[in-house]
RNA sequence: GGGCGCGUAGCUCAGUGGGAGAGCGCUCGCUUCACACGCGAGAGGUCGCUGGUUCGAAACCAGCCGCGCCCACCA
């Protein structure tokens, strides 16, 4: 080592993420690591992940920064153990998302859309991509996540478009995909459509209204009960259930609505619930769901008076037209007082649909829109899943999968934006015919009449379900479609197995011919430390780049690792100081060793007991690390290397071998350097920065650790006599230290000792413990096991005697919860054998040790 | 209304049939020549409650209490 090099090393005791991190990422990127080669066509042994691609609109946020960390721990692993690796890497066009921050951005500046025109607007919102669609790139780099940049996809580039029309156009010929009329979530704040899974129900209280509708020809009442008083101006009927004998009567009769003078007929249906109100619902099929299917069901009307833009129109009449809703509501119950129509107002709460868009109250309207029927491509998604081809881990999640699957409405695809896919459908001016193409068609086929374009874009997440396939260049002859897909595994949160997860399987199967992936793993959510959501609205998220400038990406990987569960999680600022001060153990472990090596060559010596010790404990930490890792269990995987990292190599074995390591000798410095280079591989995948710097750093490296193999188990190392052995003496030197400290031994004294018995710890015992073994004759003030602490200066005798009082009632606890066991017929009978005798063992045991105390003075 | 999950040390969480664990925090002691982002030692828990199964339950079963989430068309 050059005198240059030694003393860097020497002088940087502490890990530096900040200047390492920039450094290794640049050598990975140039290196074209992340890249993998498909110019030969097939690849062998391929593992591939397709990542969810965040919204080009988006900051890296705490979700990704976990989701991102595992599916890099994944590649990583996958690619060191020689697979051919792709994580295909790409960003999302997100419609309402982008739109909307594109749409305030001009309106900052006091532009609306509609001023600049549909063109213009699409035109501006690649320009804005264009600007800041990189930063979410950046900021995935900075987590150390090793996607293929190189072939970095957008959800609305040229040949994703394709895909989509594709599709399209595939499912329409099929029939799934269709036009019509019919209720639909409409979102007022977004002016556009919605599916079911972008509503949210919230709880809202609201006043129940009891409103008298007279019986025709008679001086009765049927009195309905309703929380929307304003949408009775488009009631068709009133409906009361069969069975129920109070309305038997009026069935077929009407009611005149109040207020409008219509007729409605009295209706009969199952849906009528007789204990609810009076047993009396006004039908109201344009404006609730509920009675939208009742009205189809008896063939009603249906009547629309709340327009696209939230007010009462035209049909709602003069007196109401052109109101907002709320305004309706109070106009049209003040008119019912007016008329003594109204009976009863009650406070109400229920359950309302709120747009998960734009947060506003969905306004339930008859729309025309496209639709897609969903039974026929869920058959087979179910199947899979059903026969574990798809794995769900933790599995509950594969069970809720299902039960959705099992339920599907059509999914409404159409939706009232700019940006966004448009519908690959064509209208002719000319005819009624309509033309669905993915390429452009010039003329109707039919009549050769000019053509009108649709003026919807698709829901996002119908290019999202395209994405495993799509992403690796679907349709065609893509080499990475031919290499990668299907793909191994998606990482992803459990807000959207319906939304994106199902929809991928079925797209998948129908379109790419296979699975998307054989395992979805669902990841924890991370919440803010005091227990809510993490959000920034509410001014509860942690942004993980602070983070990672603060402590470094290793550090956040880490304590995400550590944190993530099967269940929800409180972030822990704890757990990212706990990586961070791993990395740095990792650092100066491996100064020590490499300072201190000379020329050795790393090798396995297993020379002496601690180092069969620490060989076995690394393999075992191998096996051990690599099971969880494979079994999706980062928190075990993190803190197991944790463990063997800090207290087994750190705390014990470096320092046991200081002395020789110090002397140089050689056969050591090979082990050591064997130990550091399998544990940096073995930790690579979780933390690949600082083992990537400190490899850099160990002698004639051929290639970076990034693309070096993983360590395999060799259990040819596992001991179980070395580790007995040493596990006795590690034992026997804490009881020395404890001792010593109840004592009230100075910490840097040596304590006067002699061993009794023929048992001879190792050396080790007497060096950490502080004793001084020659201590020939004076009388033993305590015995620890083989070892008789002869009095001296440095001891107080009467603490001593108290630490070892303690020792005896401590032990005789232990003899009598044993003697207790034994004592049990019904334990010695049938509890396991080897279990008893091992009870037995410990009595003999611990009585010895008392003899050895003597008795109390 | 249906379903899922959770309740373990002051805090955040592991542990799912054989003697209660980790990290942080706390206490005591260390300028020990890799690291004070360090080293050594320690205190701290009737494992939500009540019953049951078992030789043995934090763990399995039942009920209850509390918290969270998802799905669902009672106006």
């Amino acid at each position: 080592m050059d005198a240059e090099r030694r003393q860097r090393l020497e002088a940087t005791t502490r890990y530096d993420p900040a200047e390492v991190e920039a450094r290794v990422l640049a050598t990975w990127l140039e290196g074209g690591y992340f890249h993998p080669d498909v110019s030969e066509g097939d690849v062998a042994d391929p593992y591939s992940i397709a990542i969810p691609p965040p919204n080009v609109t988006g900051a890296l946020h705490m979700g990704h920064a976990l989701n991102g960390s595992i599916q890099d721990a994944l590649i990583r692993l996958n690619r060191m153990r020689g697979r051919s690796t792709k994580w295909a890497f790409g960003t999302d066009h997100a419609g309402i998302a982008t739109q909307s921050v594109v749409e305030k951005e001009l309106r900052a500046q006091g532009i609306s859309r509609h001023e600049i025109g549909r063109e213009e607007f699409v035109k501006r919102v690649w320009e804005w991509r264009e600007r800041y669609g990189s930063t979410i790139v950046e900021q995935f780099k900075r987590l150390g996540a090793s996607c293929d940049y190189e072939t970095e996809r957008f959800t609305l580039d040229e040949g994703y478009a394709k895909a989509v029309y594709t599709v399209f156009v595939s499912l329409y010929e099929k029939g799934c995909i269709y036009r019509d009329n019919y209720l639909v979530n409409w979102d007022p704040g977004s002016r556009s459509a919605i599916s079911d899974l972008e509503v949210e129900s919230r709880e809202v209280t609201d006043t129940l209204y009891s409103i008298d509708y007279p019986v025709e020809g008679s001086d009765e009442v049927l009195t309905v009960a309703t929380v929307r008083p304003e949408t009775m101006l488009a009631d068709t009927a009133v409906a009361v259930n069969p069975d129920d004998k109070r309305y038997g009567a009026f069935v077929g009769r009407s009611a005149i609505l109040p207020l409008v003078g219509r007729r409605l007929p009295i209706i009969a249906d199952e849906h009528v619930d007789p204990e609810f109100g009076t047993g009396a619902l006004k039908i109201t099929p344009g404006h609730d769901p509920n009675d939208f299917e009742i009205g189809r069901k008896h063939g009603l009307e249906e009547i629309t008076v709340i327009g696209e833009d939230g007010r009462m129109s035209a049909e709602a009449g003069e007196t109401f037209a052109g109101m907002s809703v709320a305004e309706a509501q109070k106009a049209v119950v003040a008119a019912l007082r007016d008329e003594g129509r109204l009976r009863t107002e009650e406070s109400y709460t229920h359950a309302v649909p709120f747009s998960h868009r734009s947060g506003e109250r969905v306004e339930p309207l008859i729309s025309l829109q496209w639709f897609m029927r969903m039974d026929e491509l869920a058959a087979p998604a179910i199947e899979v899943v059903e026969r574990g081809d798809v794995r769900f881990t933790p599995e509950r999640w594969g069970r809720v999968y299902l039960d959705w699957m099992r339920n599907l409405r059509p999914w409404c695809v159409s939706r009232q934006l700019w940006w966004g896919h448009r519908l690959p459908v064509y209208y002719c001016e000319e005819c009624d015919e309509v033309t669905v193409a993915a390429e452009e068609p010039q003329r109707c086929p039919a009549c050769g009449g000019a053509l009108r374009r649709d003026e919807d874009v698709l829901d996002t997440w119908f290019s999202s379900a395209l994405w495993p396939f799509a992403v690796l260049g679907w349709p065609g002859e893509a080499p990475d479609l031919q290499a990668f897909y299907p793909t191994d595994v998606l990482v992803t949160a459990r807000d959207i197995i319906f939304l994106w997860v199902a929809r991928m399987v079925m797209m998948g199967l129908e379109f790419a011919g296979d699975i998307p992936f054989s395992d979805v793993y669902i990841t924890s959510v991370i919440q803010a430390p005091d227990g809510r959501r993490m959000s920034k609205s509410l001014g509860t998220g942690i942004d993980p780049l602070d983070e990672i400038g603060e402590h470094g990406a290793d550090a956040v990987r880490f304590g995400l690792y550590a944190m993530s569960s099967t269940q929800d999680v409180r972030y822990s600022a704890a757990k990212v100081r706990q990586g961070r001060d791993l990395a740095n153990k990792m650092w100066n472990a491996s100064r020590l060793v490499i300072l201190n090596a000379g020329d050795a060559v790393p090798e396995a010596n297993p020379a002496r007991l601690e180092d069969r010790w620490i060989l076995s404990r690394l393999e075992r930490t191998v096996a051990s690390v690599t099971a969880k890792l494979d079994a999706y269990d980062f928190a075990h995987a993190a803190l197991v290397l944790y463990d063997f990292f800090w207290s087994e190599l750190c705390d014990w074995y470096l320092e046991i071998v200081k002395p020789r390591l110090y002397e140089g000798e050689a056969d050591l410095a090979g082990s050591l350097l064997h130990v550091v280079e399998r544990v940096l591989a073995l930790s690579h995948p979780m933390l690949p920065f600082v083992t990537e710097a400190i490899w850099s750093e160990l002698p004639a490296r051929e290639r970076p650790l990034v693309v070096s193999p993983f360590p395999l188990a060799d259990e040819t190392r596992f001991d179980d006599e070395a580790e007995f052995a040493l596990g006795r003496d590690i034992e026997l030197t804490r009881a020395l230290r404890r001792w010593r400290d109840v004592a009230g031994v100075p910490a840097g004294a040596t304590l006067s000792a002699r061993l009794v018995g023929e048992q001879a710890p190792h050396e080790l015992v007497s060096r950490l413990a502080r004793l001084d073994l020659s201590g020939g004759g004076g009388d033993a003030i305590a015995t620890v096991g083989p070892v008789e602490i002869v009095a001296a200066g440095a001891i107080d005798v009467e603490l001593a005697r108290q630490g070892i009082d303690a020792r005896r009632t401590e032990l005789q606890a232990e003899v009598e919860r044993a003697e207790r066991k034994l004592g049990n017929t019904g334990f010695v009978a049938k509890a396991p054998p080897e279990l008893v005798e091992s009870e037995r063992e410990k009595i003999e045991r611990h009585r010895a040790e008392l003899a050895e105390l003597g008795d109390p003075t």
